[in-house]
DNA sequence: CTTGCATTCAAACAAATGTTTGATACGATA
DNA sequence: TATCGTATCAAACATTTGTTTGAATGCAAG
């Protein structure tokens, strides 16, 4: 039998790579506790009910998100190219990387693209909000000071664009790609190019500032 | 009662409509039938199964999408900036026009997002493929001869992930943005940032051709 | 009218699914 | 040992769900 001294913590882990894989809906019990190797009764028992166990495992997955790859933070003075580079290469490595349990992701992204109520509202607000104003702290310094918000929304909306296309149309690359591309696709290539691309982007829309050195 | 000359055609588009609303797993064929107005036995006796009725409404879907909105084409000599400029403009109105039935693109997406057997691999290659073989050529005209495929495949992958951003995060969206600043996010306002900051990225990106005017 | 065919319908069916129940086992405490 | 609270289990329960059935209906051709 597999490790077991905390059960409803087993539990948790089973049915969250289950519904990271299938969904919600696609994905039932008695599957979860088979694999589990626990009763059908131990949901509704440590957890009430299916839906509330579902919930569990996106905040779960959330903290495991954040406490595994965290966002980077940097001391005074380190220039807001570097920042940007290494905000990128972070956020791709929370999406992208295989040496970790990968549900963690595969279900918060899920719950992104498609909210159940009670799952969604309180992690973007206590997740997306707070990466998505690092980048803009980011952006604020890359862009003259009069850069109306707006622009910077839209620019972060860009990069994180880019990223997150990676993570979507996974399945359409693997098509669209000779086999051998698409494996070539990995964090250190495509931070930067999405760093080089995004740079490249944010020079040309706004009029350089003086103080950064010419690259 | 609806207008329902061809029944097998109505239940198809009120199909449609769940399906890209809540999914597969999540839409019952009484819930359909109901709204059509019809029996819940006419589903399985005009198409021959839930499965085979969705798998029709996914094809339906790629067809129309394709004909509403076709991709654009150009006569000879059209630069390759304005040609770019259209693609994005008419990528994002197949995403994001509300004038038009919007069950088919949805559905398209989560059809993409999360291939069911038999629905996908067919539409990527009769549809996503072109489309994307389409924005190569615009790239190839806008890099130096020499550029490679990869670097091709790439600057594309920046570009399709910036227009589909609005439409896989358009609920993240409305709860980072303000409701006003969400409202303005329309199609010409998204055309002109995306296109102004791709081509931004791809001057920087690659040295100058000799012949594109300066903007 | 009658025959034949396509279609619609209410009802039933069988399987799947989330949940509840009541019994049982276990371990700590007195 | 007796008692209490926790945990697990097989079984049952009540719904839901995709599908099938067989009768009824409408309609066009013979």
């Amino acid at each position: 039998m597999i490790l077991m001294d905390d059960p409803k913590q087993h539990l948790l882990n089973v049915a969250g790579q289950k519904f990271a894989e299938k969904g919600f809906d696609a994905t039932n019990v008695r599957e979860i506790t088979e694999a589990a190797g626990m009763n059908v009764a131990s949901v509704n028992y440590h957890f009430g009910s299916k839906e509330e166990l579902y919930l569990e495992t996106v905040r779960h997955a959330a903290r495991m998100c954040e406490q595994i790859t965290p966002m980077p933070t940097w001391e005074e003075g380190v220039p807001a190219e570097q920042r940007l580079r290494e905000y990128i290469r972070s956020f791709l490595t929370r999406l992208l990387r295989e040496d970790v349990p990968t549900w963690h992701r595969k279900l918060i992204m899920r719950e992104v693209a498609e909210p159940r109520p009670g799952g969604c509202e309180v992690f973007v607000h206590s997740f997306v909000k707070p990466s998505f104003e690092l980048l803009q702290g980011i952006l604020r310094d890359l862009t003259p000071p009069g850069t109306p918000l707006e622009t910077l929304h839209l620019i972060g909306s860009s990069i994180v664009g880019q990223v997150l296309h990676y993570h979507h149309a996974r399945n359409v690359l693997k098509l669209l790609f000779s086999a051998e591309e698409f494996q070539r696709l990995q964090i250190d290539r495509l931070t930067d190019h999405i760093w080089r691309f995004s740079l490249g982007a944010i020079r040309s829309l706004c009029p350089r500032k003086s103080k950064g050195e010419g690259r």
